[in-house]
DNA sequence: AACGCGGGGCC
DNA sequence: GGCCCAGCGTT
């Protein structure tokens, strides 16, 4: 049995992460959504100001929607982020201020899946249930030396079954080995085979073919855009404008696709490709400096402390930034 | 079952 | 330049 070698080198080896310090389910909760989709050391800085900004379900059932975003500017898959303010709001509403504690239960939450729930319910209310992330996928595929593509949901159910029958207490320590495993050595590329510790019964390693596992099913091609960006500016304020509920970076601030009304100046920025996981833009930029102020127009520093700007923006945000800053100099030496 | 949804680090 | 990450909700 692997189980205990496992353990073993879980203990020895696990990374000192700070939501591993605490088995508290709301910050086990954080941890997980922001890790969705997500390396551990990109969210990290994300957990430790969200935590101290919204230390519990309560403070975020009532947080302010825009201060949320905002917290969440970077990270991406926003969603995730409205979710959890439903969910704060649904487990103060329905269960006094605290998450159910069953995997059963869980699942039913807004943003709470299969992994997410297993994932709580394990490691902060110690239930005997599997979370299958893409680490437990990939170091499975390979132990069990499985060839079937991975993407399919009857080959993650297969998984699934084995991760099952394979359980062992303390499940919190299993679960999270398993994981840990997957990111430190059963790693997507080059896995590390010779620093394994359940090496001796890995069937891939065996037929000496790990790094040709999991399979995984070819991604379709990127759709492009082409869109052009007129980011109107007054003075020292920039005009942006809050996005659709609905589709790429929905919600979000962003520049505008429309030219205003009276343009004093026009001033073409550098292009720019910013390429999403399904989506790639070839951006245009163009500043058009505008005399009157209309409505939402903001400040270099009230856009830093307030507004959540997506990270395709940000290369033209800089560029019109020193436009604006070179153009001021200008006029002062006038 | 397939698709939409972000961003970045690594090879 | 592609891959893939502590996935989930919608269609």
């Amino acid at each position: 049995m692997f189980q205990e070698e496992l353990l073993r080198w879980y203990k020895q080896n696990a990374r000192k992460l700070v939501f591993r310090q605490k088995k508290e389910a709301y910050s086990i909760w954080v941890s997980e959504i922001m890790a969705q989709q997500t390396r551990i050391e990109a969210m990290l800085p994300y957990f430790e100001r969200f935590i101290e900004r919204y230390p519990n379900l309560k403070s975020l059932a009532q947080a302010e929607d825009d201060d949320l975003v905002k917290i969440w500017q970077g990270l991406g898959y926003y969603n995730r982020v409205r979710n959890m303010k439903r969910c704060a709001i649904q487990c103060v509403e329905q269960f006094q201020g605290q998450f159910p504690k069953t995997k059963k239960e869980l699942c039913k939450l807004p943003g709470i899946g299969e992994y997410t729930a297993g994932a709580i319910a394990s490691i902060a209310f110690d239930e005997k249930v599997s979370a299958v992330d893409g680490n437990v996928i990939r170091v499975f595929s390979r132990f069990y030396h499985i060839t079937d593509d991975v993407s399919q949901m009857s080959t993650k159910k297969k998984i699934t079954e084995l991760v099952n029958a394979s359980l062992t207490e303390p499940i919190s320590d299993y679960n999270q080995a398993l994981m840990e495993l997957g990111a430190l050595v059963c790693i997507p590329k080059n896995p590390r085979c010779a620093a394994c510790p359940i090496q001796k019964e890995c069937q891939s390693y065996a037929y000496g073919d790990a790094d040709s596992l999991p399979v995984l099913a070819k991604k379709k091609p990127r759709r492009v855009e082409n869109p052009t960006f007129y980011i109107w500016v007054c003075q020292d304020k920039i005009h942006l404008k809050k996005r659709s509920q609905k589709g790429l970076l929905a919600g979000l601030f962003g520049f505008d696709e429309t030219l205003p009304e009276a343009v004093e100046e026009k001033r073409s920025l550098e292009p720019y490709t910013h390429i999403f996981s399904h989506v790639e833009w070839h951006m245009k930029g163009i500043v058009c400096f505008v005399k009157e102020k209309s409505e939402d127009f903001y400040s270099l520093s009230q856009i830093h402390d307030k507004v959540s700007i997506p990270s395709a923006f940000q290369p033209f945000l800089k560029q019109t930034e020193k436009i604006i800053k070179e153009r001021e100099k200008c006029q002062k030496s006038l």
